[in-house]
DNA sequence: CAGTCTCATGACTTGAGGTCAGACATGAGT
DNA sequence: ACTCATGTCTGACCTCAAGTCATGAGACTG
């Protein structure tokens, strides 16, 4: 983990600091070729030293550009998590039904994504629950500072159409949803890719779609104005 | 962390499985060491060497006793998390106002006690999102059966006071109770014990009550009969 | 073509987890 | 007391993965 305030952001770029010559390649067949690693093994069992030879490079090299092993799993978690839809990138008519459709209409994808490409999902939930404190901190600097979803954004969408409560600041709102949102669908997806990670496994299969109407009908009286 | 199917949970004891003679006190001495080590320095960067000197015995000595370093810390956070209150443990009279006063009274507690004895909290939020995913199975599984806050006895109490909503099973409550409390204390604690490490802040100290009040508003819209 | 920069390499160091043969302790039976 | 068996402790040893660095190959510049 090399110790506390580690090069873990910046990889040490030398002196002059070139924006990104030709390198730029390598890096991202690096990337590529760790998310797969880690999601296949996990952040432990990943060795830095088979993804180099899977790559036909030496070890070294990825040190240079990454740092650490730590380096190299945030930017894996970040472009896995950039790799995400936000939530306002639903289509047009699944919009115009507002937001809780919304949140319907993406918990729905994600099962459908996951099938097609879990490589990314596996590695985020690395980064939310599966390897260090140190590093989680960086995450959740990331998470702020990106909001890659566009909580913010959809939040405000929701109070403007006046779907949510107006006497909860913001802030809490975007809160109670980024948490609930991810361990929900944390819950959903590892019960497919990794049954027993989470507590409370219900009843698999198709009382999928019960369970998210079930899950949006408790976050709409919780964060939204009730129905009439 | 010694591979897939390690004898993570039980240590390598001997042939006859004599429950257990005098060792006691030494395994009790020993995990308290490593609660302190873990909780001050991380999964990865606590050694089991240092806790091991620290003790004046041998390094070999708590590996016969634990397996291996997650066997270790998979003790110590059993042991961390079962010195924590049931929610049915608040006294009588909190227990007369019903279901929220009695979470209001915990989350309350929690502060306090925080200052007090931070290790074990300590202990816990590195097993619920520092360790490794292998190990995480472990301790949800541990969380299932053991169920250590009593959440399921407290959820029947809940509706047996009519305070929460009979059209959700119990198994969705429970669940529901579990993510929020545990995400929500996570971040009242962190707060203090370490800053930066979730979203979305807020201002620290003395909003502290309104927060836990805001949290209780939404939980009892989210679970509860609607009020009067 | 010399000089300078980036980038790749692989042998090397470090250090923590984990092992094990043997020393040591304990208690029961004679 | 002596022995044997069982259980416990030890510390030297092993393994193996992260991380380092001196060296050199290309590539661009003037």
């Amino acid at each position: 983990m090399s110790g506390i305030g580690s090069n873990l952001v910046s990889p040490p770029r030398y002196r002059h600091m070139p924006p990104r010559p030709r390198s730029e390649g390598k890096r991202t067949r690096i990337i590529d070729a760790a998310m797969r690693h880690f999601a296949e093994q996990g952040y432990h069992a990943a060795r830095v030293g088979d993804i180099a030879s899977e790559l036909g490079i030496a070890k070294g090299s990825i040190f240079q550009h990454f740092g650490s092993k730590d380096g190299l799993f945030f930017e894996a978690y970040k472009k896995a998590v950039r790799s995400f839809p936000r939530y306002l990138d639903a289509p047009a008519d699944v919009q115009g039904k507002g937001f809780f459709e919304i949140l319907r209409y993406w918990l729905a994808c994600t099962e459908h994504l996951i099938h097609e490409d879990w490589i990314p999902y596996r590695v985020s939930l690395l980064g939310n629950y599966g390897t260090d404190l140190t590093l989680k901190r960086e995450i959740n600097r990331f998470l702020l500072a990106e909001d890659p979803y566009g909580t913010v954004a959809f939040v405000r969408f929701g109070q403007e159409r006046g779907e949510l409560r107006q006497d909860l600041d913001q802030e809490m709102i975007v809160s109670i949803l980024d948490w609930t949102m991810e361990r929900f669908q944390d819950a959903l997806l590892t019960e497919e890719l990794d049954p027993g990670l989470f507590r409370r496994h219900g009843d698999v299969a198709e009382k999928k779609e019960a369970r998210i109407t079930q899950f949006l009908d408790v976050l709409r009286r919780a964060i939204g104005i009730a129905e009439p």
